[in-house]
DNA sequence: ACAATAACCGGACCTAAGTCCGGTTAAACC
DNA sequence: GGTTTAACCGGACTTAGGTCCGGTTATTGT
């Protein structure tokens, strides 16, 4: 008997946790798409970029972009990818105080630092991954939430460390973000100096 | 000499502060609009009612809705209008704790408590008020702030009132307060009590 | 190499927010 | 009451995100 029909088997059940890989040609039209978004975002602001431009530029059909990256925000997202990665191998395995190595509190403060100036560095672009509910469980998000919470408990064992990581990334929202340094007028530093009195205060 | 001619000025130059009031027809119609937004909340909830819904059920043309509210934050806002001045009062002159008599820091809990008590009551109402940039710069909003901002200053002159403000008041905008509740789903007991754990740990 | 088929492609289409402008009407003055 | 004019009205139009489906193509098994 050959193994043939067994793996043919395989192939068509759906394994858990692991789609089956992409087409090669949707795989090209995926490179295609970010390599035109990026060539937009050179001389645009994210929110002046429509998904037609992009699917102009990557010359695609605009459903090919939404069937391989679901909507805009996961596009933006996606443009991302990359510095997420480097952000949590900082934070996991990096060095101190952002990295293991110093207390919970000076680490919870580096990292609430690092997410401003992040927020610094490519804000507008957050600003539009965050367009839709989908950021808020999306696998960045979710890691920030738990890094916080981690952090707090480790720190404070008898506070509620799943609420009160809410409270303290809520303000690191982009539209959060955006209205304070737009409107308010506050700095960076100033922005980071308020997490920080809320964090020693809560931590100490 | 007669007076005509200086009222006839008095009326074509800008009051500052006062714009004239509308006119017979158009304070109709703003009245017509509300009354059918209204009726039509009574059976839908209000991500599912479009604008022009709202100007099929009030008789009246889309350009007039916009031209009377600006946008459809603003027309959400406009049926908040009652709540939000008697909440404004009860905050100035009620009973303490959220009216004066007690002291700062159990003024600014029962402060974000009545806020998560407000989100609770018309969450859904707010999460519409707040679609566009329109909101953070909002009477309510600005009520909001300046009230956190006084309160932190008068019980911790030593601290950045204003950027603290801004970081306790972040949790509890619509979007985030949902996401709270339903994804994380967390009681507003338990909100409420991770905005206690902050504010007492920073202001005792 | 070839047939069968599942995945993919692209652009027409839908929806809803917000803008614009020609026609209309209320209000002020005589 | 008549005239002037500024404000107002309504619906056609624009824009942009997201969906759908008939035609095409890569992949797999023979």
């Amino acid at each position: 008997m050959r193994t043939g029909v067994r793996l043919s088997i395989e192939q068509h059940l759906p394994i858990a946790g692991q789609p089956p890989p992409e087409r090669a040609d949707a795989a090209r039209n995926r490179a295609r798409i970010l390599a035109a978004m990026r060539e937009l975002l050179i001389e645009r602001t994210p929110c002046a970029i429509s998904i037609d431009d992009v699917a102009a530029a990557a010359g695609v059909g605009k459903g090919t972009i939404y069937r391989r990256f679901g909507d805009r925000g996961r596009l933006m997202q996606a443009l991302l990818d990359e510095r997420e990665k480097a952000f949590q191998a900082a934070v996991l395995s990096g060095a101190p105080p952002l990295g293991p190595g110093a207390g919970p509190c000076e680490r919870l403060i580096a990292f609430l630092c690092a997410l401003v100036d992040q927020l610094e560095d490519v804000g507008d672009l957050i600003a539009e991954v965050e367009t839709g509910q989908q950021w808020l469980v999306s696998p960045p998000q979710r890691f920030r939430r738990l890094h916080v919470r981690v952090l707090l408990s480790d720190a404070r064992p008898d506070l509620d460390a799943e609420a009160i990581a809410e409270a303290l990334l809520a303000p690191l929202n982009a539209e959060s973000y955006h209205h304070q340094r737009r409107h308010a007028g506050h700095s960076p530093e100033r922005i980071k100096g308020a997490l920080q009195a809320l964090t020693t205060a809560l931590l100490t």
